[in-house]
DNA sequence: TTCCATT
């Protein structure tokens, strides 16, 4: 039926609205089709805009390829169509880099001309936004990994582009996984879900598969809008990424309730709609601490106790940080927050405390030495997340994050004051580069106000 | 300053 030596394509950029019937003429003039799959996703049944496609003959194959790979446009597309072996096929990674830190004016042409001296070059596109401004940025494909590798070693940092605001930036490019996760965290920002507590916690990753099953068949049934259709599906993203063992969290099948489930809710505030544990067994990527204390103590302390030097964050090495990405993310933070199996977070000591001073509503300050400032924040941090990011290390007096006035966007900076110098110093050493997706927080102690005026 | 999708 088909050769032993045939080559499975990998078939992109074809609209959505074209099934295989309608693929089959435009690719059977080059040979015998022997299997043509448009993939779909496998919860929502989306067509996912490209295919697999193998002919019976290997020749078929790299004539349809030469034919029209980059070669003509699909109705309705913005890009040529990709006719290409399929990654299945063969190996495609660690060849591929990232270039940033281009000038604007680059074009694919001077890139291709900066990076061919190192070797032969499959492919090389500035990446560019709908209006086709350049985005700075670059891939480039080599055929070797050592070409590539190369590359990194004489380019990198070599200079700095007319127009860049740093130097060049030569690296392999992200992984497929490593994509997927910064699509979660997007994803998990636009949802509101970002705040510390969530995706860090079994219960909540349990909660997040349960949601996506039921948004999957919801949408399905086509009682989702688009815009939640794609949220279902970047959500099973999620939860793949998850099953691929990135989030160290046992998974509890779970069974939707069947018939007239009225759609879910993807909340904006679904840390009070919890529910309670699901199958999380008690398990916690925290190690047990090391001077015999019960490991319960350590975890239920949050906002009792400041954070003790053998905090789990504090202990880690920066440079394993730096490697650990979104895992540190994910595996760290529950461990700085002590929250590990604990379901919910605790009462915010502030509120008790502004209970106590109802009138005063000033952004307080502590005494010297009390205060800090924290910049690199995520964007979508808000005073109570962040209020809620130093709560396990002391008392907070006062969490504010810098809004712009204009936009009511927050400038990523703030400050935290807590009611003695301890908790600051066990706030910075926990969080002073701690790394929230690609940005690590800078954490020290505020200036104090006369700093930059000595006289 | 990380893309167009890889069962």
């Amino acid at each position: 039926m088909k050769e032993a030596d045939a080559i499975k394509l990998f078939i992109g950029q074809i609209p959505r609205n074209l099934e295989e019937k309608d693929l089959k003429p435009i690719f059977e003039q080059f040979g015998k089709i022997y299997e043509l799959t448009v993939i779909k996703d496998k919860y929502t049944g989306m067509h996912k805009g490209c295919a697999f496609l193998t002919y019976c003959a290997r020749e078929s194959a790299l004539k349809a390829q030469s034919a029209l790979h980059e070669q003509k446009t699909l109705p309705g597309m913005n890009r040529p169509i990709q006719v290409k072996p399929a990654d299945s096929e063969g190996r495609g990674e660690d060849r591929k880099l990232f270039v940033g830190m281009l000038g604007k004016q680059q074009s694919d042409e001077d890139v291709r001309k900066m990076f061919e001296p190192f070797g032969s070059i499959d492919e090389c596109t500035v990446l560019r936004g709908p209006d086709g401004t350049s985005k700075g940025c670059a891939f480039v494909k080599f055929q070797s990994h050592a070409e590539a590798q190369a590359a990194i070693n004489t380019l990198h940092g070599s200079r700095t582009l007319p127009g860049a605001s740093s130097s060049l930036v030569v690296k392999f490019a992200d992984t497929e996984k490593e994509r997927g996760l910064r699509r979660m965290q997007q994803v998990a920002s636009q949802l509101g879900i970002f705040s510390p507590m969530t995706l860090n916690f079994g219960a909540y990753n349990a909660y997040t598969q349960a949601l996506v099953q039921q948004q999957a068949l919801v949408a399905q049934s086509a009682y989702l809008s688009p815009v939640a259709t794609v949220a279902a599906v970047q959500m099973q993203q999620m939860a793949a990424l998850n099953a691929n063992g990135i989030i160290a969290t046992p998974i509890t099948p779970i069974t939707p309730s069947s018939g007239t489930n009225t759609p879910p809710t993807i909340a904006a505030t679904p840390v009070p709609a919890l529910p309670p544990p699901i199958g999380v067994n008690g398990y916690s990527p925290v190690p047990a601490p090391a001077n015999g204390q019960p490991a319960s103590e350590t975890l239920y302390t949050n906002g009792v106790h400041p954070y003790q030097a053998q905090s789990p964050a504090a202990a880690l090495d920066p440079l394993q940080q730096a490697y650990a990405g979104m895992q540190h993310y994910t595996a760290a933070y529950p461990a700085a927050y002590g929250l590990v199996g604990q379901p919910f977070p605790q009462q915010p000591a502030l509120v008790a405390q502004q209970h106590q001073q109802p009138q005063q509503q000033q952004q307080r300050e502590g005494p010297e030495g009390c205060n800090i400032f924290i910049y690199h924040l995520p964007q979508e941090f808000t005073d109570s997340e962040m209020l809620q990011m130093f709560l396990p290390f002391g008392n907070v007096i006062s969490a504010k994050v810098f809004v712009d006035r204009a936009t009511n966007q927050s400038k990523c900076f703030g400050f935290v004051s807590f009611d003695n110098p301890a908790s600051a110093q066990t706030a910075i050493q926990a969080m002073n580069g701690f790394q929230i997706g690609m940005k690590r927080l800078k954490v020290q102690l505020k200036r104090p106000k006369d700093a930059n005026r000595p006289y």
